[in-house]
RNA sequence: GCCGAAGUGGUGGAACUGGUAGACGCAGCGGACUCAAAAUCCGCCGGGGGAAACCCUGUGAGGGUUCGAGUCCCUCCUUCGGCACCA
């Protein structure tokens, strides 16, 4: 027979052209099957693919096609983060609107992946710019108007002057734009924010949930990133007999309060007169955040002249303002103790302020004279009134029990994380759906009026201002409630909001409402997720908070939108992740066209496990291209071997045909546990390809053998079945030219029979004082008693023990023994 | 500073609950095929010693537990990631 070279150029398209002509991946509603619903993170369509894209997808693509071929009604969809400020910047730069630029990415986009074989329902296309898609957004934002978690505030926000936009604080990286890596300003703006605090606790507890399906690490991030911490709230008071509140997480040290520190922004100083106080405070009000940070290590402040009396013992301290107390955190004021606080003892040397001890080291008293820092360690109270003498742990709860039944404090629960900051002065995004009224104030728009269209004719200045500001055709309308003259709003909501709920709509992408709940209760909630870990507190955190909004408001069932998440590492080239700044790119394109989508995908899975950066290797592409090519070969070599409807029903196999099939039956085993329990897919296919190399090494007459025709028939029908999910194209091509019809994604998975997984002769190793000695092929049931025997008489194991005590004979049937010899 | 992950051949990476370290791939070396090369097929491939059988040594460093440690415990070093004046 003419051997068929491998084309894998007519191979992939004849079978995406199948794919696409039958719609094989579309997936309905059905009650009686269970369902699976795999996601992997939608991109924004930047114009092309680059190969993170190539390998997140990729994996996903691998996990539907197996959980589909398990029997699972899988859910694969697709579509686009595509609201954006990159598309803003190529029109303005290039003279292209937006709409067009983002459209014609799509397009591109979607041929790229048509080419990469990935099984996808492109039914449920969604594209976030559309307006059937952002109108939700907007109809959500007005339900959380109304339930108070949607509003608008004067508060000093990010501003990155490149992007010329307020930024979340989950979005500023070290002080840095996440996207431009500009140095992000302090601006005082009034701004829409979304009440994410609201649920901090919430998503505090649900992390709790999350430990079986997600990586420790996003969960800590999270966790850090929320910062829940409990403490006092503890009203101090000024001369004047004003309250002065401050949080702190150290009661059981309020009595060792030597001074306090309050923030430049606080207004309690607007009283204060003094010139150089006042100089100092404006100094510290005009530094940003990031200078404060950065520049001065070294704490830094000044004497306000006001006294501040501590409730609990009567002591007038100063005030101090200092520029690394933060006016959003807490009160935007600190008690300061020296004595056991490393910042506070810093500052106390600093500007000469008494340090008070009140927590002694019972192991070794302390001086003040003579403390080279703070004592931070447990001990026992001193000085400190009634509470002398107890342990400072229990102090903490005496303390603050006394303090709040005194009622001059109250326990606090206390959060890092800040409101949602959704205001963006951007044109390409979702119109935040509100007007303003000179009567009524701030209106969100009523439903019956949604969508609030985001206009697609714009000019733009070239001030890379939104062109929306300047358009008084969309600005001025009327007030919904008195019917007055009113402004709309010309911010857009951060991109970000989009994709807090997209996953939801790819239930019901057609839905004239916000959801089919049919179709939302049925697949809602993901099972599977996959992205990059850089999502890890921004999207990740707000898509849990938006579907605990949705779960509210009655609209999604769950309150956890993903059951299970795996964050895929990066692909590096030469070191660094690919990235046009480095020159490090690998065209995706390129590559398909040199070895096919099948190898490029079989690469993106052998190379290293999923959750690991993978290193890219054209090397190693073509041993992944190599090994496809083996697998064509031998299946040519004995196609006519193969036949369908083999059964081993009353035979008995012995020798090579017997191990072969024995080495199927265990690969079975090991690559449907690699894919299924361990996500571990870089193993997989090395056991596939241990499988491969041993029906190589298989006698050819053996194998053209009345028996061999059965093993190379079950062989090649639970091979190429294994295949599928990695290199979908060829496994087709394979199946079909076996002789047999249909598509593998419509197959059931391969199974495996446990008695042929086991082998029946196996190495056992002989050691002697935990060295390995001697080697011997024993009967795999063979027992304890024999297994000594055997070794005790094995030659070698007499050369290392000759001449000594036998302590100990250890067996591990099946693995090794170990005679102790002294 | 705090929290987390990881250090295994020339190289990407294997080794499930402590039990043959280096599976599989890449690179390299050798052989077969060929007039020759490529492709393909077969073999070798941590380091040191030895003609060989074999011996010694080896998973970042040092200790420990154990019959037995890449795997568990302690100390340290290095790299990467996250948070960072959060009171």
């Amino acid at each position: 027979m003419a051997e068929r070279e491998y084309n894998f150029t007519e191979i992939e398209k004849k079978w995406q052209k199948q794919w696409d002509s039958e719609e094989v991946f579309t997936s309905e509603v059905d009650d009686d099957r269970e369902k699976y619903y795999l996601l992997e993170m939608f991109p924004y369509p930047s114009g092309r693919i680059h190969m993170g894209h190539v390998r997140n997808y990729t994996i996903g693509d691998l996990m539907a096609r197996y959980w589909r071929m398990r029997g699972y009604n899988v859910l694969h969809p697709m579509g686009w983060d595509s609201f954006g400020l990159p598309a803003e910047n190529a029109a303005i730069k290039n003279n292209i609107p937006p709409k067009k630029w983002t459209e014609e990415n799509i397009e591109h986009m979607r041929e790229q992946f048509k080419k990469l074989g990935f099984s996808y329902d492109w039914n449920r296309e969604i594209a976030t710019h559309t307006k059937e898609y952002y109108r939700w957004n907007q109809y959500v934002f007005g339900k959380m108007f109304e339930k108070g978690l949607a509003y608008k505030k004067k508060a000093p926000v990010n501003w990155c002057e490149t992007c010329n936009t307020v930024l979340a604080n989950e979005q500023v990286e070290n002080g840095l734009c996440w996207r431009c890596e500009t140095q992000v300003n302090q601006k005082e703006l009034s701004q829409w924010f979304y009440k994410i605090t609201d649920y901090a606790d919430d998503l505090l507890k649900g992390t709790e949930t999350l430990k079986e399906g997600w990586p420790e690490r996003v969960l800590t991030m999270q966790k850090n990133w929320i910062g829940r911490s409990t403490g006092l709230e503890i009203i101090f008071k000024l001369e004047t007999g004003e309250d002065f509140p401050i949080f702190t997480t150290r009661p059981d040290t309020v009595y060792g309060v030597t001074f306090m520190v309050i923030a430049p922004e606080h207004p309690f100083l607007d009283r204060v007169t003094d010139p150089k106080v006042r100089e100092y405070i404006e100094n510290a009000r005009a530094q940003s955040l990031v200078d404060r940070v950065s520049e001065e290590k070294e704490k830094e402040g000044m004497d306000t002249g006001l006294k501040v009396i501590n409730p609990f013992n009567g002591e007038r301290v100063p005030l101090y303002v200092g520029n690394f107390v933060l006016m959003e955190y807490g009160t935007g004021a600190i008690m300061a103790v020296p004595a056991h606080d490393t910042r506070d003892f810093a500052f106390a040397k600093k500007y000469g302020i008494p340090i008070k001890i009140v927590i002694d080291n019972p192991d070794e008293p302390l001086d003040v004279a003579t403390m080279p820092d703070a004592y931070v360690e447990k001990g026992v109270c001193v000085n400190s009134g009634p509470f002398d003498g107890v342990d400072n742990v229990t102090a903490m709860e005496k303390i603050s029990d006394h303090a709040e039944k005194e009622g001059f404090a109250r326990r606090k629960v206390q959060y890092r994380i800040r409101d949602w900051l959704i205001s963006r002065q951007r044109y390409w995004g979702c119109p935040i759906p509100v007007v303003y009224c000179e009567k009524c104030g701030a209106m969100p728009v009523p439903e019956d009026q949604l969508p609030v269209e985001l206009p697609t004719e714009v000019d733009f200045h070239g001030d890379s201002r939104s062109p929306m500001v300047t358009m008084d055709e969309f600005i001025n309308t009327t007030c919904p409630k008195c019917g007055g003259a009113a402004t709309r709003e010309t911010d857009t909501m951060d991109t970000f909001v989009d994709s807090s709920w997209y996953f939801a709509k790819f239930t019901s992408p057609k839905s004239k409402e916000i959801f089919d709940f049919d179709e939302v209760d049925y697949w809602m909630p993901v099972d599977q997720y996959i992205g990059g870990i850089e999502h890890a507190v921004l999207h990740l955190l707000y898509a849990r908070f938006y579907t605990r909004v949705l779960n509210d408001l009655g609209l999604v069932k769950c309150r956890e939108p993903f059951k299970k998440l795996l964050t895929q590492g990066m692909v590096i080239k030469d070191g660094a992740k690919m990235s046009k700044s480095k020159g490090n790119v690998v065209d995706p394109d390129e590559i398909i066209s040199m070895y096919g989508a099948d190898t490029v995908r079989l690469f993106m899975l052998f190379a290293s496990p999923p959750d690991k950066d993978l290193d890219w290797s054209e090397k190693g592409v073509e041993g992944c291209f190599r090994f496809v090519n083996r697998v064509w070969r031998i299946l040519q070599k004995y196609s006519e071997l193969y036949t369908p409807s083999y059964s081993f029903d009353g035979v008995t196999l012995e020798g090579d045909l017997k191990k072969l099939r024995s080495e199927l039956h265990r690969t079975v085993m090991v690559v449907t546990r690699d894919i299924a329990e361990r996500m571990q897919y870089n193993t997989a296919i090395a056991r596939m390809m241990e499988l491969v190399n041993a029906l190589y090494q298989l006698d050819e007459k053996l194998a053209q053998s009345e028996k061999g025709r059965l093993v190379i028939s079950e062989l090649f029908e639970k091979l190429v079945l294994m295949l599928a999910p990695f290199v979908p194209h060829v496994a087709d091509e394979m199946w079909e030219m076996l002789g047999n019809s249909g598509m593998l994604i419509d197959h059931t998975w391969p199974d495996y029979l446990e008695e042929l997984t086991v082998k029946d002769e196996i190495e056992v190793v002989f050691q002697v004082n935990g060295k390995i000695r001697s080697k011997a092929m024993v009967a795999a049931d063979m027992g304890k008693d024999d297994l000594e025997k055997m070794a005790l008489a094995d030659e070698r194991v007499k050369d290392f023990t000759d001449g000594k005590d036998i302590k100990k004979v250890i067996v591990v049937p099946g693995k090794l023994v170990n005679v102790v010899a002294v």
